[in-house]
DNA sequence: TAATCATGTTAACAGTGTCAACATAGGATG
DNA sequence: CATCCTATGTTGACACTGTTAACATGATTA
């Protein structure tokens, strides 16, 4: 039985990301992830200084499997731009959907960002598969509308995301407008999508 | 030294709720608040039968506080209809940047809304104030298209928000595309809900 | 070979939500 | 009025948590 595990780190990163995205990040405890590597409760100490640090490890990843998402949905060639544009949005609530506590995390404030440079640019890198594609939509728009326009279509995916994982109205008995919107959304995604981003 | 507090369940609730905006909902507790009433740690649990159901309480006044808050937006006579439904927009973002942690507590996924039928019935209450203000702004639109629409709207400012409190970009050091837009976005919230809400 | 240093362990601290068992007081019932 | 019931409070305990200090090990390097 060796003393030194050898990749400790990787593995307790990795194993972070199963139990964030199983239970969600609150209910992960660095103590029960320890004794999943078979390794003492204060041997994560280590190799990350708080339980912050290690779930901004596990944010950043979920930033970079995203940015993955969203470049092969725009490197799908047989679309038209708009059509990849699309695809994107589609891609994008459907990892905030499916990888619903890992989302979570990547957006909680728990984690401050700006403490987690490596994060940061994770995060950041997102954002340009947007540019990118809203680039190429838009042929002759300012860099400055540019941006704003891509905050714009951020923020309603996202938000959309954030409305369909907590306010789940239309999970209720109780039959209200808001549900029944709430459902008929959730139901065509991409019907929603082309009416609200009207491209 | 009387025994029985006599109105220990509104003093717990109210409590809880300037402890959760000041320190986020996870870092209250329950013990602490218990102190702050001057009763045992456990006295609580004769009015909360968890943690989450004393959140849930919480959550829901600040739903109807922002449902007011709406209210008063859509309330403004002397406003057109096109300018309440942006002074509406303007009101909800400024909730959720100004309250903060009661604003993540709302849309946090640590209370199941399904469970407190009351939370649920405030949150579908903020729903309705968007639905009145777009039914006027879009006079003769099927309910469904109209629910539809409030959905879209919900979400942009849902999703601005989250962006602003936890996607502050705009606070790195380090000059990005996504910063300088969401700085841009976020001096001047008003013009971006023009641009975005096209109205 | 000897020393350094990254990486592991054990023990402990203060804090958490929650439950069971017990205490009290005020209102309802005889 | 006396008595019981029930809502509301307290004490003590359990199993957990993040985190630190002090110590152990073993691989790298001088």
């Amino acid at each position: 039985m060796k003393y030194h595990h050898g990749n400790l780190k990787e593995e307790l990163i990795s194993s972070a990301c199963i139990v964030c995205e199983a239970d969600g990040h609150d209910r992960m405890s660095l103590r029960s992830i320890a004794k999943e590597a078979k390794v003492s409760q204060t041997a994560p100490y280590r190799h990350f200084k708080t339980k912050e640090s290690l779930l901004a490890e596990v944010s950043s990843r979920g930033f970079i499997e995203l940015k993955e998402i969203l470049h092969n949905a725009n490197a799908k060639k047989t679309l038209s731009t708009r059509d990849k544009f699309l695809e994107m949005g589609q891609a994008y609530i459907e990892f905030g959907l499916s990888k619903r506590n890992t989302y979570d995390l990547m957006h909680s404030s728990v984690i401050d960002k700006t403490q987690f440079p490596e994060l940061l640019n994770s995060a950041v890198g997102t954002f340009e598969e947007l540019v990118y594609v809203l680039a190429e939509l838009n042929p002759g728009i300012s860099a400055k509308d540019l941006d704003i326009k891509c905050i714009h279509h951020w923020a309603l995916v996202h938000g959309l995301v954030g409305l369909l994982r907590n306010e789940n109205l239309d999970a209720s008995e109780i039959d209200t407008p808001a549900g029944n919107a709430m459902g008929l959304v959730r139901s065509d995604i991409k019907s929603f999508l082309i009416s609200a981003l009207e491209v």
